[in-house]
DNA sequence: TGTACATCAGTGAACGCGCGTTCACTGATGTAC
DNA sequence: TGTACATCAGTGAACGCGCGTTCACTGATGTAC
């Protein structure tokens, strides 16, 4: 993801120029600054005019209406994440046994992911959680269809192929294994231990939490 | 109506007396009422009013304010959750070997986390999620000090004393397992698999969810 | 090459909405005498 | 037992807030001729 290097953009003079000749961008950065920051409540479209330095109306020229402007932030967001994964997944040594590679790349996507929740609160919770009321569908980013979900989904099929992980064992282990990430970010940020634990309590359980994915993944009996 | 008989509340006229008799009781109904079927965002106090058919002021003099009473709504959630699970655990049949015992007991309690998640998603939702910003302190509802995690550590001691788990693992087992069924219960309920699961495909991965928590827990290796 | 003009990308005022909250008030209730 | 009166538990109008959105508009831009 990223915003490339813009070199038309004047961010120093802001009300240089009548037209703002990158206001689309601009509004993106700045939508997403507020998500990172306050999560997807704190998107709200006359605040990024605000921000910009820019009528509130002006984003209607680049956005079809205030959802539409979230829906592009949950999707950056989202980006954002994946990106972090595949990275940190990527950055494991692959030397060795490939049976202990692909555990320690599974590990290693499974901190990935919690230390984005925590360390991008924000974003992650943008991503990730609804911001319509319950009676309506789901209309968010769907990780899925990441590529941080299919390196997920790769790493298990290469358990299965070392021989780490028996074979009837991976269907529905990515979503078995995510929901245990997931929801030990979610209690850990704006969830009921959010705050609670000290910084060695957490790491501490965040091991035995880790400890229990890999066990249920590979473990026998 | 010509005599009244009003020893109890009369529920069926709302607007019988001058003062509502109940006026406290009749809001907190409400105000659960609106969070089972909108979640934490529905709890609003002129809405609350309205629907108990009284002014919008009188609310205040039963509660100092919205998020006042915004609080006691997750508390009344996060008991209903409680008493829910503690019901279905003690519904487990408790003859037989001790540690099957307290393995399906386990197994009933995530079950029952996760059918209340999804059966009453609203409740759920406001018990657990967040509805100040990101930089405050999580206000709600204390979880860890309910009956049902104290339940849960119960059970897990258990599982230690039946031999089932090895005592070392037994530390931050709690909180462990309780990510697994938090984040399942997040990923299909306001989450980003939110109706992406057919009834069958959820009931399936569901399974394979549990199977790896308890192997988490009770595995070896 | 200059220029008229269509189009693009902004402006600023205003609207309506629903919210939480405050204010001065009033009807109902219960209790001391 | 009746009644004055303090207190309790409501009312209804109003305020200020910030939001998304619309409207008629205007300055800037680029292109056909």
């Amino acid at each position: 993801m990223g915003h490339d290097e813009q070199v038309t953009t004047p961010k120093t003079a802001p009300r240089a120029r009548y037209h703002h000749g990158d206001l689309r961008n601009a509004m993106m950065d700045s939508a997403v600054e507020l998500a990172r920051t306050g999560g997807p409540e704190a998107v709200v479209l006359r605040e990024v005019a605000r921000r910009v330095g820019v009528s509130a109306t002006a984003a209607y020229r680049h956005f079809s209406d205030a959802e539409a402007l979230l829906d592009e932030v949950k999707q950056s967001a989202l980006a954002v994440l994946a990106d972090t994964l595949v990275a940190k997944v990527g950055a494991v040594p692959t030397d060795g046994d490939p049976g202990d590679v692909a555990v320690a790349q599974v590990r290693a996507a499974a901190n990935a992911y919690i230390d984005f929740a925590i360390d991008q609160a924000g974003l992650f919770m943008t991503a990730f959680c609804r911001t319509t009321v319950p009676g309506e569908e789901y209309h968010g980013a769907p990780f899925i269809e990441t590529d941080a979900y299919r390196a997920l989904g790769a790493l298990l099929d290469q358990l299965v192929a070392t021989g780490r992980m028996p074979a009837e064992r991976r269907p529905g282990a990515d979503i078995a294994a995510w929901s245990v990430v997931h929801g030990f970010a979610l209690l850990m940020v704006g969830g009921p231990l959010e705050r609670h634990l000290s910084d060695e309590e957490q790491a501490f359980v965040r091991e035995r939490t880790l400890d229990l994915v890999i066990r249920g993944l590979i473990g026998s009996e």
